[in-house]
DNA sequence: ATTTTTTTCTAATGGTAGTTAGACGTTTGG
DNA sequence: CCAAACGTCTAACTACCATTAGAAAAAAAT
């Protein structure tokens, strides 16, 4: 084991931290909230953590790279024969199951980002801008390879994609539908359209 | 004038609070930062409301009686001969133009209403779900006289749909686009599907 | 076992937020 | 012009919250 007692404890304390902040938000959480969740005395969280705020900093910076490494993983994972449209559904399937499935990091990222403090935005919209092209990448070769018609905006229509893929953390009850079945469904009205006269 | 000096003042509250609640969510705005927008002292917002709690009710509900509104007339605006799909699209211009254009309320709700205290989210099921069903209908008529596919999942096509508008309030820049540009693309990538071989 | 280091706790501090009391000004109706 | 009703303000109250100080406990090192 390379997690010494330490490091577990402050695991202990992202983790449900992270939970605390998707639920109620940054201001609707308090310091105590989170110690007594990670079953400890608020003053102990600072044993770890300078500040609230940088606690809060640490749990979204977390949840967008688990969100993008699982992306990209997802997608490395596939043949280099598959379509561009597999690998656009497995991004999905990927970021899906990142905010559904495994992710309080993630979620309290997405759900809190825009109503975060201005300087922890800015610090994040490198990365946020990083994960932002990947997927934008994807949908170009996708365009580049004919497999998506050259007169659709990609840039709209990413937001569009990352709209309907965010707010399913809204939506979704844990345990009636898997991120796989979403993605797929959502894969499929995009890429086929839902229009009758269409495929 | 059918608006007292009283309403008024109560009107500008509300608008305030609104644009607040908006931009820092329900834990994250003050009274005081409220009554400061307005142009009054905290003290005073209490001759108008019991509390920040039933304040924050009120813009709420307001919220989503403007896009609820808002939606209905542009949709029975159309002349009866309107396809299903300008019906469709009329609904999304006119939900995406509540929430870029002219509406502090309505973003308040969309933004706030996954962290918002039970006992209101409760108050305010029934007419979110008066709300989704009116979506329902459209699609379902849509589907019924066979301009959306019959394999399509409307419950779950919905979601993405109200995702991908909701999620403009995180992206559009004011004044960049407009919401009947966005709703056009929209529905077009929705309907006709960005694959190459659809179409 | 004893010292040293690490971890956690209790208790206090300072500040702030929501709310109330009640005085002061303003409008309105007679 | 007066009085009642209305609206706004200052000042205070209470509760709570992030954070710190420093004692106590637990773990590790010697």
């Amino acid at each position: 084991m390379a997690m010494s007692k330490s490091d577990r404890t402050r695991q202990r304390i992202l983790d449900t931290a992270a939970q605390e902040f998707r639920k109620r938000g940054y201001a609707g959480t308090k310091v105590n909230d989170i110690a007594f969740a990670a079953d400890m005395r608020a003053a102990s969280i600072y044993y770890y953590f300078e500040s609230k705020e940088q606690l809060f900093e640490q749990v979204l910076e977390i949840g967008l790279k688990l969100a993008f490494d699982a992306v990209r993983k997802a997608v490395e994972a596939l043949p280099d024969t598959a379509s561009h449209r597999e690998r656009i559904n497995a991004a999905i399937e990927a970021h899906l199951s990142m905010l559904l499935e495994y992710g309080d990091y993630s979620s309290a990222n997405i759900r809190n980002f825009g109503q975060t403090p201005e300087d922890i935005q800015e610090r994040q919209l490198e990365l946020r801008h990083t994960y932002g092209e990947y997927w934008r990448n994807l949908l170009v070769k996708a365009q580049e390879d004919g497999q998506v018609r050259t007169d659709v905006d990609l840039s709209l229509f990413r937001m569009f994609l990352f709209g309907a893929m965010n707010w399913s953390l809204e939506w979704v009850k844990p345990g009636k539908m898997t991120a796989a079945e979403i993605a797929r469904q959502l894969c499929e009205s995009l890429f086929d359209g839902i229009g009758a006269q269409a495929r």
